[in-house]
DNA sequence: GGTAACTGGTAAACCGATTTATTACAATGA
DNA sequence: TCATTGTAATAAATCGGTTTACCAGTTACC
């Protein structure tokens, strides 16, 4: 804190009045005379003065902060989230601390625990690990989880299920008939919840050949890449776009081409999907309104402790792109 | 702030002794005898206290808190600049709020004035425009700037000069004579002092027959689509990867080759340049060392305001990948 | 044996704001 | 005229910690 901060002490000195004058013009809440609360709000502004929130944060309780708690800000998913949540925190006048558990539950608990001494209000979470991270749960303040819905949390997330629809509703439109699936793990209710969508969408004459459930990133087991290679399915689908791209190199590598010989499907529509060769067929996912709608929820959240359990869903869309074709006859 | 928070006082009167004690017993800092001590961490341990670090920091002043303003997250550069910053803060036990100016040059202003509100220790700011941004800044606490060195800051950047000499070198020994740049806008001093590198590395017999300008970012102006088009140069410089990836696309929609036509080179290095195809080369930044190195600058400052300046130059290197070969015999 | 130094602890001031209770004074009403 | 109401301002309490100043008993030393 730098020494020469401006309080109101010091600018009631000036004035020549009482701190709880100076406040209350500040603030426009007591009862000060008009002519006076002029002159304590320029004095103020000609002095520099800048508030000092955290003193005002220990009388009121109200600390207008918020933290926001990713798994991954690898993952090019989450950097667009942060600025959706940031922006609209800023936008009420919330500032917001950054927690990034590098896929490590640790990590993530420690960032909890230090939100927890800064007294923010609320906390938007997009957990690790939908079982364990929750159960280590020991915060007081409200919480809204993003991404899946979890057990009691009021949650903002995309409709996956209508999602994992699309992704088969593409495929069948296209006439493809043998499928390999790569599925996200398992740990992820998310990933489980898309996984159950595509099959439900999916009709009797299509043909699952293999499937994989992977975690999320670059990386393929040995075991999968081989199955690729193999070209036992005409059309690919991935539980991400990171996944997908992931096939996508691998087939290119192996002189496989894409949509020519085997089409594609990603899901999340991250900005890079648009940017391999060819473009991606994926899903998109509705980032920002989920950020602008998790800080929302949160806030009313905030200021009515006692409103009912919100459940928001937010629409997908699919993104049909030059990965994906007819197939052609084998 | 959650209503039931277990204070020191409440600790203090179940212990039976004064606040003093407990906050003594807690940090370590007074004279207080084992067992008393032992006895009132354990109480503090089942009460399920935690300190309240706000109203600890309107006493010391220390709030423990850094802001990292940064001017866009969907720039992938700049997740992972902000996940070695919150790592490196993390450790030291300090957190971090984050801003994103979201390329407004207001945002940014707004951003960083309310960190002050905060009473932040020390800024971590990677600013939107360099003469712009810094001529409003207000601020009263220690900032360390980052990616170039500017006015009379501390720094923390990558060697930008030397990035830009190898690219230059790259594509001296792949034999291109006829270059086409695209470099970065005028108002970023990073941008300028690749270009100079670059430049100077340059031998006689190599030359730039065209040059461009462009704002970061994946839109090329449909007066550089059309040169780029017109297959002058064997070899096309981007002042990033995002730029270069730009061209590469729209070379790929052209039908022109990479590199059997033309050869690309990026900068940076961001996770994807590696997963277009073809794979880009370009140069990779030390960006994990520049956050960690920044927060340890800027924690070293709070401790030492007397420290002479600190200008930290991080190096570089060159990453040929499959974008770049021997230009074609035109 | 008397003073100084150390030990273990407490009461109260403090940080910079908000907020409650209170006061002085003018205006209103019966 | 006297009680009532309102207005504009203030003094003091409060938030949850840290820190200063002080105190009462030892111990140590000359």
């Amino acid at each position: 804190m730098s020494k020469n901060r401006v309080t109101t002490q010091d600018i009631a000195k000036k004035a020549g009045v009482s701190k709880a004058t100076v406040s209350y013009a500040l603030n426009g809440t007591g009862s000060v005379s008009p002519a006076l609360a002029q002159k304590i709000i320029a004095l103020a502004d000609e002095m520099g003065y800048q508030e000092n929130r955290l003193a005002k944060a220990t009388r009121t309780g109200k600390t207008e902060t918020l933290g926001l708690v990713l798994p991954d800000l690898c993952n090019p998913f989450f950097p667009k989230m942060a600025q959706a949540v940031v922006q609209a925190a800023s936008e009420r006048g919330y500032s917001v601390f950054l927690v990034d558990a590098r896929n490590s539950l640790d990590e993530e608990q420690q960032g909890i625990t230090r939100l927890g001494q800064y007294a923010i209000e609320g906390i938007i979470w997009c957990p690790l690990d939908d079982n364990k991270s929750i159960a280590r749960n020991t915060l007081n303040c409200p919480v809204v989880m993003t991404d899946r819905p979890i057990d009691t949390f009021d949650c903002v997330f995309a409709d996956l299920e209508t999602g994992g629809a699309l992704q088969a509703e593409m495929l069948k439109e296209c006439g493809h008939q043998k499928i390999g699936l790569i599925s996200g793990p398992a740990r992820s209710r998310g990933a489980q919840i898309r996984r159950q969508g595509f099959y439900q969408a999916l009709s009797k004459d299509v043909d699952v050949v293999w499937e994989f459930s992977l975690e999320y990133g670059m990386s393929l087991s040995a075991e999968v890449r081989e199955k690729i290679l193999q070209r036992e399915v005409s059309c690919i689908v991935a539980a991400n776009d990171t996944l997908a791209i992931a096939v996508l190199r691998t087939l290119h590598d192996a002189g496989i081409s894409v949509p020519g010989d085997v089409s594609l499907i990603g899901f999340d529509a991250i900005d890079w999907s648009e940017l391999v060769m060819p473009p991606l067929s994926t899903v998109a996912l509705p980032i920002k309104d989920m950020g602008r709608a998790a800080v929302e929820v949160l806030l009313n959240r905030i200021a009515n402790p006692q409103m009912p359990r919100q459940l928001i869903a937010l629409d997908v869309a699919s993104v049909h792109r030059a990965s994906l074709t007819q197939p052609t006859l084998v």
